[in-house]
DNA sequence: TTTCATTTACGAATCTAATCGTACATTTGA
DNA sequence: TCAAATGTACGATTAGATTCGTAAATGAAA
């Protein structure tokens, strides 16, 4: 049985954590620095957003060294089923079809996105 | 050329929001009331935070009478497409399919939704 | 009219997220 | 060695959202 953890990370854990799926493991600076053109936080910022997410159970990390070594621990599966079906329900009624219309509607998906769909689709029926 | 209100609604006010997109127009009674089963704040509570969203202009109030009558002034469907945009970005690279395959990883739809959003898919190829 | 219920207005408290400054520790390299 | 760079820890502050208590106004009913 596995332990739950939070699955509800805010915007800018939602933001570290991006950059921790992407790399696998990273330091703060390493985080830092990936975040630097899209938000122009200090460092110490970043350190103690790290530093919360880690007594939140969010990520963990190898402090046997100086430089910490952080791993998220939430997997990006997870955490997005969980705010996708928050939002599922709050805003769409519970319809995920009616989502989708939307996600859609922003933006349209490539040919070969949407045989994948179709696939898809036709596994569900 | 509309004006731009704000389009990120709290939690909260989204929940409001919802009340206000489902009846048309709702008294802060009729809110509070509709929302009593799904959380259990104080009624003054609802009101603050309709007077708040009457202060950003998320939605209008005829006070001509003691028992001012609430509309939303922001739509659905544009508040819908704004916050599933912003999600598409943050949580999916952008990418509206691995947002509906996790919706759909969450709860299947029905035959119908799925013929549904074939026709969709067939219309956007 | 007087009382009672309903409603609005508004200030204050609480909570959480986010930011940053500063102190201290560790490592590096001149 | 010792100064500079780099890192962590942590407290304090700010901002926004949410909550509620209380007072005042309004309307309805006796």
């Amino acid at each position: 049985m596995s332990k739950s953890y939070s699955l509800k990370p805010t915007e800018s854990e939602l933001e570290i954590l991006q950059v921790l799926w992407q790399k696998g493991i990273a330091t703060v600076r390493e985080v830092h620095e990936a975040l630097s053109d899209l938000k122009d936080a200090g460092y110490t910022t970043t350190l103690k957003l790290m530093q919360i997410m880690h007594e939140k159970g969010l990520v963990t990390r190898d402090d046997s060294n100086k430089t910490h070594i952080y791993k998220p621990n939430v997997s990006k599966d997870k955490t997005q089923q969980h705010i996708v079906g928050k939002m599922v329900n709050s805003l769409f009624e519970g319809s995920a079809s009616q989502l989708m219309m939307q996600a859609f509607g922003n933006k349209k998906p490539s040919k070969k996105e949407i045989e994948e769909i179709q696939q898809l689709l036709d596994q569900l029926k």
